[in-house]
DNA sequence: ATAATCCCTAGTATTATACTAGGGATTATG
DNA sequence: CATAATCCCTAGTATAATACTAGGGATTAT
């Protein structure tokens, strides 16, 4: 049940875009020495992000990374779904997948499957990268 | 976010034990048939249950597995809990382990999958094996 | 005595993770 | 217009975990 680095570092980039929302273009160079990761992973995901329509990116010179909706548009749902893909936590409750147990009608331990990930998501979809950052403001 | 066949195998097994409580001792074999898992992989599994005290064992011929306690007694988390260790979505956030991150002070995205472990562990505490076949037999 | 069972350890194929490396495309700036 | 700063893309690779298989020993009902 851990989460990959992609969802870690992925969702710390994205905070990090989220505190410099009014500044802009943030080069991935800077992302990285702040939240100390390697720029060249980050550079991958960050990748998927984009595809995933979070973030904006500015080629060139000065060019950099920005959100692509204020931060309390953006949920660590929609996040560490692009990121890790469905939060299923095993792949016959995973709707975004075609894949289908046979076995589904009578699959005794199935509705916990459910209710683990219905869960997950819920709390996940709840919390805005507006909120992660009020909260941290509050702690200092 | 995905969970292991340990787990998934695992809490079959004992939902398996569950619905055949009165009966005694089940043979492992009988389990892997009902179950159509691999036998000798499914020995691996409930060794960890039984040292995790979850299942008593009973050896040589007629022998076979029980659980060391009624199914309304037995939570899944407690099963996953010991096929799996933590349910902390990241090491961080995980109390039985002693690794710790310096920056545990003042990390941003720390809040948020300090939610997700307990959300997940109060959800999968709620749910006996009881409750499971419960469910399972108003399907019927 | 035998067969049925639990119990234990070691090995192994496959896959996923977490990167690194290298080079191409674009654009602001002097 | 040259250059440096940036994004963008693909391919490779080391490590670790997963999901087993295999083989044999110990125990006990019949």
């Amino acid at each position: 049940m851990k989460l990959s680095t992609k969802g870690r570092y992925g969702l710390k980039a994205m905070i990090d875009l989220a505190f410099h929302y009014k500044d802009s273009p943030i080069p991935l160079k800077v992302i990285a020495e702040r939240q100390q990761l390697s720029e060249s992973y980050l550079e991958q995901l960050i990748a998927t992000l984009r595809k995933a329509g979070l973030v904006n990116s500015i080629r060139g010179a000065q060019g950099g990374y920005m959100l692509s909706k204020p931060p309390d548009k953006i949920t660590v749902g929609e996040i560490i779904h692009a990121l890790e893909g469905s939060l299923a936590p095993i792949e016959c409750v995973n709707e975004d997948s075609k894949v289908s147990c046979e076995k589904v009608e009578n699959c005794v331990s199935r509705i916990v499957w459910i209710k683990v990930r219905d869960s997950t998501r819920a709390l996940l979809n709840s919390i805005s990268l507006a909120d992660i950052c009020k909260e941290t403001e509050l702690k200092e």
